[in-house]
DNA sequence: TTGATTTTGACAGTTACTCTCATTTCATGG
DNA sequence: CCATGAAATGAGAGTAACTGTCAAAATCAA
């Protein structure tokens, strides 16, 4: 979309504070009523959900008796490899607007909560527990913040390790907690 | 401070949206300027951070061979119990408009981000790792997330549970996984 | 009391966002 | 090809959260 290439031209151009909304329309050659008509936010504008119903779909897909740990981490490399392959820069972009502008990256939470939340099925099911308590939830969140903080690990770190590689060392975090007594 | 009540009392009569900056300038008796030098942003008037450094002397007294999981509950309970015992119509009211108002929720997570920073120092200390390593990160955040929902969970159900078995129970959870196959 | 320093306020400006209403675009049936 | 209705777009006015600057006022020290 129009918009959004624009969006992200600018910011990569001026950065995200100094670009505002009247620019950004301008550029996608639209009045700033339709952006805001189709981006409640700016943060919106960077932010994308699209990959949700792709995640759900995918774990869905995987065979019943898997342990759904497994699953998950399956189904994460995925979308993650994914995003990466068909466009690597947004998602670098993406990443470290999440570390540097705390809307962005509070909206960024906001989304993983959503998605955490459409798990919480998934996981309710698998597990046997009811979707709406507080252990589901707690874990689902507790999920999300801890893959929210490899999206801020990766860009702090200036994008030099593999994205997959890190998903599977924090899952492990969350699987088994901080392994013990490391010299 | 009167910033600060004058806040709370104008969000019970009127909402959080509805109340303006300029209403609580007025109803504390200080200009709008003053609001904002005390105040870099709304949400910050209702939220306070005032419990982190409480939070880490606490831990830092606990015994130093305690796991250090049940030096975390120790102390998250303790603070949690002091808050609800001094004003609990505020941390009623917080709770609440963390659950209603996106602004105020992201901030809290924010802020009890930063508490998780904090208490990464101490849980590096004990376990061993590096406190900058991802597994600490991911560990603390995953830690912030499911506390954070806690808050959520209580204000959904009316109040109706008691504030530190709900701690206890997400407690569990984060350190032991989800229980499986709970009929 | 004077002088210095800190706190406060008045004010102007920016920008994200909302609402309303008119206009344009466009698909569809006659 | 034209008319009609629906959807997309735009113009414009308004609000409220901030920011920055500078002057006035309260506070404190000597």
């Amino acid at each position: 979309m129009a918009i959004r290439d624009a969006t992200y031209a600018l910011i990569e151009e001026q950065g995200y504070d100094a670009t505002t909304i009247e620019q950004i329309a301008e550029r996608a050659e639209v009045s700033p009523s339709t952006v805001f008509r189709y981006f409640p936010t700016k943060e919106d504008i960077v932010i994308t959900d699209e990959y949700d119903p792709v995640l759900l779909a995918e774990l869905l897909r995987r065979p019943a008796d898997e342990p759904w740990t497994d699953s998950l981490r399956h189904v994460l490399r995925e979308a993650i490899g994914v995003g990466m392959e068909e466009e690597p820069e947004v998602t670098r972009l993406r990443s470290q607007l999440m570390v540097q502008i705390p809307a962005v990256r509070s909206r960024m939470v906001a989304s993983m909560a959503a998605t955490g939340r459409m798990l919480s099925a998934a996981v309710a099911e698998r597990t046997g527990h009811d979707r709406d308590s507080l252990e589901v939830r707690v874990f689902t969140m507790s999920l999300v913040g801890g893959l929210a903080e490899i999206s801020q690990y990766w860009a702090e770190n200036g994008f030099r390790d593999e994205l997959p590689d890190l998903v599977d060392r924090a899952l492990d975090v969350i699987e088994h907690g901080l392994p013990t007594r490391k010299p």
